[in-house]
DNA sequence: AACATCTTGTCAATCGATTGCAAAAAGTGT
DNA sequence: ACACTTTTTGCAATCGATTGACAAGATGTT
């Protein structure tokens, strides 16, 4: 039962491959009589016909194939971004639907090695990655001697990629504006893992606010050793701990946020008026709680699109004069804070 | 800046590319001269050199590539059975590391449709399914004449295909008997979309044992559109306008669960005081809440194990004999009920 | 009628690795 | 030194689609 292929197909139609090739395909239909194109598209439909993509592959030096790594896969913001960006991608009609190889690194570098490695081996057109961290830089900018390589999400410093990202200094400063509006005058973060560039500029947009609308920062540094909901309800516990006491925190992401939320219900504390809290990325979760989460709104949609618009352009041309930008996230009060 | 290629290399080396095929080989190793292999390997390492899949593939027939399709690339099971089956595929360290396809169907059937004829089309290995409906019997049996197809989590009715399962009916049985066991006289389910078998299996299951033990389900049958945690919370309502009013609820998932239970919070109602509930998959979620969340654990393991295994079985012989299983779960009380 | 132009289709090379077959080289025994 | 086995290497076909070059035929122009 073996497939058929274009020759056997070209054959039974008594034309050649080439004609075959040309009916079936978007670019050059056009150098094939409508007759015969008609009836070459009728007979591959009904024949089940499945162009084999590896041998075109192989023969275009393009795969369709974009590659695409991220920290982890539970991440419903990385998800997001995920499936807009190819939703964008697939938009354009005309153009062959592009494959995702999705890929995930759990931040160690040694995986991403490998990973791109694979990509290249596959022959992808592009390599997006919303897990880079500095540890990356080497290995991303090898990469990229060879195809189009996209940050999203995820900057290094002091390495220029093309890249779409959410001014995180600027969603980190936004609560600290916040929890000033609001009176606050002690506060404290729930930092994320330092390995990526995002927890570091939230941390210093919030830091630079503090200090500028001369809010104390609790000397003590809470760092959540992932950025989940169980390493968030952990640090509750230090949180309380800390004198004098903060009555306002900024969690660096929406998990870390129901960690805390969570813990602080089990031992009778209310949100907001025992602690207000504020979380990052309007998730799912930031909605449903009972008592809503004041979170920053990740700006999905620009991000992606933009992403999309660089992978797409940097494939059709790779010396196109390419943008990197930063998007403005905004700050979504609700009823935690 | 083209990619060096392996007829380039044996010309440098002064070899056949036939010789150095063989060298970097896994299998073909040994017909190479142990002194010509090492200095094959060492220079295609310090050279950089990295085999082209694409075109190992279209030679070979074998793309070490496995496609597997996914409804909701956002449900934390779904993701844990993928990882899961992916790490037991690359355990096997002397094969080559499979590249995994993933893609989200959303429970569209065309969509299932097209990246099904896309995986075809891309020559995978093997097909694996965690987002099989009814719509999509005839799309399945088409491909699984030309490459295995396994089905994982979800199984369709009346289609013989290898599988690995979770037993969703004794998972909801053993709901329905904890109920009965702390005196729960009515009960209701917060039903997930009877699109999947899934959800089917896991009402039948508790309905069987309800009848058994005459525990009385309310008529009124509540369903939620999606199984997330915003459809949870809509249904609340409708449950409080269930008369005479249940004492228990069996929400087909955590996420149903969470909503149902933020739901209650908002409107002062206790858990499980007020209203018992059970959810169903033992996400991180149902152990981080403040009243942690009763729930059924998913065999994840087992499934993802014996996907694994049967994926790499009919790989390797495609008319192995294989033994669909259905993994038993197991009930977790915690505080919910 | 002669010639240019356009359409349609064929031929054959090509992408890069793998592998059956056979030749060359090395090793063994007498 | 010779016959014979075993190891190592090279040759060339192959996987399936794409595409540049070109030929044959159709159409138009003067």
């Amino acid at each position: 039962m073996a497939r058929l292929n274009m020759r056997e197909l070209a054959l039974k139609l008594g034309v050649d491959r080439a004609t075959v090739s040309r009916a079936l395909s978007n670019d050059k239909a056009h150098l094939v009589a409508p007759a015969t194109r008609e009836r070459i598209r009728q007979a591959a439909g009904a024949a089940g016909y499945r162009p084999d993509l590896t041998a075109a592959t192989l023969r275009r030096g393009r795969s369709h194939t974009v590659g695409i790594l991220v920290s982890d896969l539970g991440n419903e913001t990385f998800i997001d971004v995920i499936r807009t960006i190819f939703r964008h991608l697939d938009a354009r009609s005309d153009a062959p639907s592009i494959t995702p190889l999705i890929a995930e690194t759990l931040d160690h570098p040694d995986a991403t090695r490998r990973l791109i490695h694979t990509f290249l081996s596959r022959r992808v057109d592009a390599i997006i990655s919303l897990a880079s961290t500095e540890a990356d830089t080497a290995i991303l900018q090898d990469a990229a001697r060879e195809v189009p390589v996209v940050l999203a999400i995820r900057a290094i410093a002091g390495a220029v990629f093309p890249s779409a990202l959410c001014d995180d200094r600027a969603g980190g400063a936004m609560v600290a504006t916040h929890f000033a509006e609001r009176g606050h005058k002690i506060v404290c973060q729930v930092q994320g893992p330092p390995l990526s560039a995002t927890f570091k500029n939230r941390a210093l947009g919030f830091s630079e606010v503090c200090a500028s609308r001369s809010i104390v920062e609790t000397p003590q540094r809470i760092f959540a050793e992932t950025a989940t909901s169980a390493a968030g309800k952990r640090t509750l516990d230090a949180l309380l701990a800390i004198s004098p006491r903060p009555t306002a925190i900024f969690a660096h992401n929406d998990a870390l946020a129901l960690g805390v939320i969570e813990a602080m219900r089990h031992r009778g504390l209310r949100c907001p008026e025992d602690l207000a809290i504020v979380g990052f990325n309007n998730t799912q979760l930031s909605r449903i709680l009972a008592v809503p989460l004041s979170t920053v709104d990740y700006p999905v949609e620009e991000v992606s699109r933009h992403a999309g618009e660089l992978v797409r352009n940097l494939i059709a041309d790779p010396s196109y004069r390419f943008e990197s930008r930063l998007f403005t996230p905004s700050l979504i009060v609700r009823a935690s804070s």
